[in-house]
DNA sequence: TTGAAAGCGTTACCAT
DNA sequence: ATGGTAACGCTTTCAA
């Protein structure tokens, strides 16, 4: 009807309303508290201005990290302007849903979680909105843009940093729930290939359960490593207290480097030597990118073929490298 | 049709479906990748699953604050095995929109966001969705119940610890912005009436902003006064800052409190003494407590009256408060 | 310029 | 047991 065009002001901007109607029409409308009911207009226009973020590792994501917090930031700022809700789904969160993406109720799927099972790589693949993904190499799944931290670019400068104080044998840390996902490989990946560009020994790969004994070599003269590069500030600030308790001095007998290099890495003692990636520049990007691709999907444009995205790292050193024992 | 029966399960219970025929449409349903459209279900049904939650201060957010993450982990904790979904919706962040609360897109609100506008007021008090707010006293929006921290008990433990130091004038520190609401007003009030208690001079309230130059008075040995109450830890970091900066000995010569216990308190030199709210388990309950709302009003029952509970908070003592410097 | 009608996908109800 | 029909609120199209 004629309310339709006044006070949402859609209805194919070939009506025109009198101008005294309009005002009656208005005037009504206040009166009777009228609202227009989003989800109607949502479900006769398919569009639903919402963009659902999927994490990774829920639970982990109460520690000190601010990892959530930056994907957020990001995500909102490339969101709110354009009159985007930012949604947060259960069911998306749950591996046991993965179609939950296309039920209609996103336009499109941020997926901040590379470690996916089959069930979901295929329901990305299948989905019926754009995916953009973080976290994981060009091509994880086909047709789906990524977003990524160089993780090799990263290693090289960890790698070229513990090499400049002297470091020869180095280890990669990392937990058994990461340890099988893509971006844990590729950082195990990317250090090896570090330590073999510039004439290291391979490192060794430690995956660290709930035991952390195997630590207690290090105050050795003979341990076998001299340095740990771990795969996240939280697992690296779980080493530094084993050590704390097994005697062993950080970075005296052994030198440990996070990743993140989020608040945790100033709270700790000593304060911990960590990779930064620019995560809230990254979610931002990706989220915006994922808008380009929700409009052209709209307007029926063809779907371009994926693109990949690296972002660059530093190297934030603080106090838990440094020199390793003279033997 | 049987197609609804059979794939998700409802049609009013009294319509059963033959085995075969069942089967054979669960058989096509795969074979067309047949997903239930969720919003279809939505606009039928009137309930939508979801749940907004709304900040204060948005933009303030980005800090080291771990505010955000601990609501969010308490409002997802309640939220997420019940099937509801969360969602951060720009249009209830923006003071203009205040009724896009009713536009029937969210079962419930949760208000975290005290510095209310009158047009916010009106608009919580008129929704057509259950409202539970958090951070504001009781009865401050007619039938909206409320969860806040003890603002009472944590001054008079400020207050009692300060005295137990030595110290005498104090003085509430607050921002322009905060000044106004009503969690500022509500703390500015608390200290004072915590100070009359044990019969001390009333503290005078002292609104910072860009200009800290104020702050250089506290190296003098007459001070105006001895112990600074922040609104924030936030605030209470940029006193501390300010204070390096002009030589005050922070807590030789002034001893600072912030407020929220927040993960910055332990970065920052002297490490912070500040009021812990339990910000993630009153952002679960008030959700809980939402979610009740939401069943009792979706089963036809009369609203309640409005509760209002008040958390307990702790002093986490640190660096930053010592006794007064002697005269 | 205005009004009437169809349809989006789902489900509840009421005839068969 | 089965399947047809109406309705949720909105927008667009078509006819008056």
């Amino acid at each position: 009807m004629a309310v339709s065009v006044v006070l949402n002001g859609t209805g194919g901007r070939k009506v025109t309303v009198a101008p005294e109607k309009a005002e009656r029409i208005r005037e009504i409308a206040r009166e009777l508290r009228y609202q227009p009911n989003h989800v109607a207009r949502t479900f006769r226009s398919g569009r639903t201005a919402q963009v659902a973020v999927v994490f990774q590792n829920f639970g982990h994501f109460r520690s000190h990290s601010s990892y959530r917090g930056d994907v957020m930031n990001g995500v909102m700022d490339a969101l709110f302007p354009e009159g985007y809700t930012l949604s947060l789904c259960p069911k998306l969160m749950d591996e046991r849903h993965p179609d939950a993406i296309s039920d209609g109720r996103f336009d499109g799927v941020l997926w901040c979680r590379p470690d996916l099972s089959d069930a979901s790589a295929t329901a990305l693949q299948h989905a019926r909105v754009p995916v953009v993904m973080m976290h994981a190499p060009a091509g994880t799944v086909l047709g789906v843009p990524t977003f990524c931290a160089d993780n090799e670019g990263a290693m090289r400068r960890v790698v070229a940093h513990l090499v400049s104080l002297g470091h020869e044998k180095l280890a990669f840390v990392i937990d058994p729930v990461s340890e099988h996902s893509i971006e844990g490989q590729s950082r195990a990946e990317a250090l090896k290939s570090a330590a073999r560009r510039v004439g290291l020994q391979e490192p060794d790969v430690i995956v660290l359960g709930q035991d952390h004994r195997i630590l207690s070599r290090y105050a050795e003269p003979d341990a076998p490593h001299t340095a740990l590069v771990c795969f996240s500030d939280e697992l690296a600030g779980f080493v530094l207290k084993s050590c704390e308790q097994f005697g062993i001095d950080v970075p005296g007998h052994v030198s440990v480097v996070g990743f993140d290099s989020s608040p945790l890495c100033e709270t700790t003692r000593p304060r911990l030597t960590s990779v930064a990636q620019p995560v809230e520049r990254m979610a931002f990007e990706a989220t915006t990118h994922l808008l380009s691709l929700i409009r052209a999907a709209e307007e029926g444009k063809p779907s371009q073929s994926a693109t990949s995205t690296l972002y660059d790292c530093v190297l934030d050193i603080r106090e838990s490298t440094a020199p390793p024992p003279a033997h």
